[in-house]
This record gives C-alpha cells, sequence and structure tokens, in this order.
DNA sequence: GTAGTATTTAAGCAAACGCTAAAATAATTA
DNA sequence: TAATTATTTTAGCGTTTGCTTAAATACTAC
C-alpha cells in the first residue's frame, strides 16, 4: 500500500541519520554541481586530451590541436568553446591565431590526473 | 588551395614539436581512455552525490540513496549499475539488501575531490 | 503458496552530445 | 580590394544520456 518507487519502508532505516545526510547534501550542493560540472567537462576523452596538451604544452592554438589529435578543426574548435565556457581554459589572441591555456585553478585542481597520464599509470587503479 | 577543415598550413608551426605531441599522446591514449571514462562517470551531479555519500557513509542501499536524494529508486539504480560496470562502486547482497560501497582504487583516486567537497571549498578554486 | 519488501530491468521519450559540412568573422598579405 | 589564413558559428543528424513508468526478479515472512 506505499509507493515503492518514490520511498522505501524498511527495518534498518535510520531516520535521524537519513535526515543527517540529506541536510549534508544541501550544504554542499553547489560545489559537487560546480565539480560534477568540471568533472564532466574532462570526462570526455577529446577534451581530457586536450586539457593533457595544455597542461604540457601551455599554449596551443586550434590547429595544433587539430593536427596533433587528427581531428577537424572545428570538432576542437567546439570542444574548446565548452572548455572556455566552464571557465576552464583561457583564450589569447595574437594576430589571428588564439592560443589557449589552462586557468591555473583547473591545473591546479586536476594536477593529480595529468601526474598520472605522464606516468601512465592509471590501468591499474580503475581498470 | 588547401582544405581548412583537416589541417592546417601555418608559420609558425614546428613539424617535429607537432610529431613529438602525436607520438606522446598515442602512449598515454589508453590510459586516458580510461580515466576519461571514470570522471565521465563522476561528472554527473547525481553520481557525484551517491559516490560522495558513499565515500562518508561506507555502505548504503539504493533505498537509502533514494531517500537521501530525494529520487525514484529507479533512477537511482541505474545510476549505481553504471557506476558498477565502470567498476568504480561494488556491491554486496545481505539478505534482500543489496549495500553499495566504494572500490578502494577509486576511492583512492578521488579523495582530493571528496576533501574539497567536505571542506566546501571548490567555489573558488573553479567558478 | 501468497503477500510484501528491495531491487533491477526494459521500454519510451525528451534533451544533451559530438561530429560533419558549410557559412560567417576576422586578421594578414598581395 | 581581393585572396589567404585562422578560427568560430550554425545547421543538421545520429547517438547517448537520464528520467519516468511499468514489468520482472529475488528474498522474507506469514
Amino acid at each position: 500500500m506505499k509507493d515503492s518507487t518514490n520511498s522505501c519502508i524498511r527495518v534498518f532505516a535510520d531516520a535521524d541519520h537519513i535526515n543527517t545526510c540529506k541536510k549534508r547534501m544541501e550544504n554542499v550542493n553547489e560545489t559537487i554541481q560546480v565539480l560534477a560540472n568540471a568533472l564532466s567537462l574532462a570526462g570526455n576523452e577529446v577534451r581530457l586530451k586536450i586539457l593533457f596538451l595544455l597542461y604540457e604544452e601551455q599554449n596551443l592554438c586550434v590547429c595544433d590541436l587539430s593536427d596533433v589529435l587528427g581531428m577537424n578543426v572545428s570538432a576542437i574548435s567546439q570542444h574548446l568553446r565548452k572548455l572556455k565556457d566552464g571557465n576552464i581554459i583561457k583564450s589569447k589572441k595574437t594576430g589571428q591565431t588564439i592560443f589557449y591555456s589552462l586557468n591555473p585553478e583547473f591545473g591546479k585542481l586536476f594536477q593529480p590526473y595529468f601526474s598520472l597520464i605522464e606516468k601512465n599509470q592509471i590501468d591499474n587503479p580503475v581498470a
């Protein structure tokens, strides 16, 4: 006589505990939102490659990235736009070339993963 | 007289450098793939919440998560499945309840972010 | 066995994603 | 001014995502 898809009645549920969790989650909600957004941007193979390349090379233009990754300039450009919209990279125009680089805060945030990639040390930890 | 959508001819392009980058990227390709997959799984608001909750509480069932996050059990279950398929969490059945917990390797991999969330210290770094 | 509880799975659908191709900007050079 | 180069933007399209609803599976207890 209850809607099992929307809530649960179970013996070992600790209502107080659940509520504590609920409140804690409300507090960190915005932080989670921001972090999830950054992670989802980095959680794409092409974009992660772009970010790693920017981490290693500091300044690259769409063209460089297109050459290195063997991909359509337009496709790269669209990824760059997402990363820029997400405040993860910044751009600087020099003549007709636009150089992209990591925002320092983001570089710091993702340093550990860049290190892992450099060392090629992730196959173990996850897979 | 060239296809500007597929390659670039530009004055300051350093062909050797580009090639070095290309090879380095090929070497880390698999690592990037694995990492991007993990990041994309964590890069979803609901899933990041689930992961954080598992980090804090160790063992939770779909029902707990559903209650805390105020979401449909089925929706949560589907997120859990993705996380399990990605080897990020594991499950243990006790009676008719299935408890989920972080895979230790993953916990280690994402520890820095969990700490950030706990301290609510991410608004600055990114946004 | 039947009823109830905990959970997953399948189907369906709107929204978001990522790419291609083509057109539009903008800076440089002839 | 016209052509070239570097880049972005728009439109279109197939695929993936994440949710809802409903049905299926599995364990527990009466």
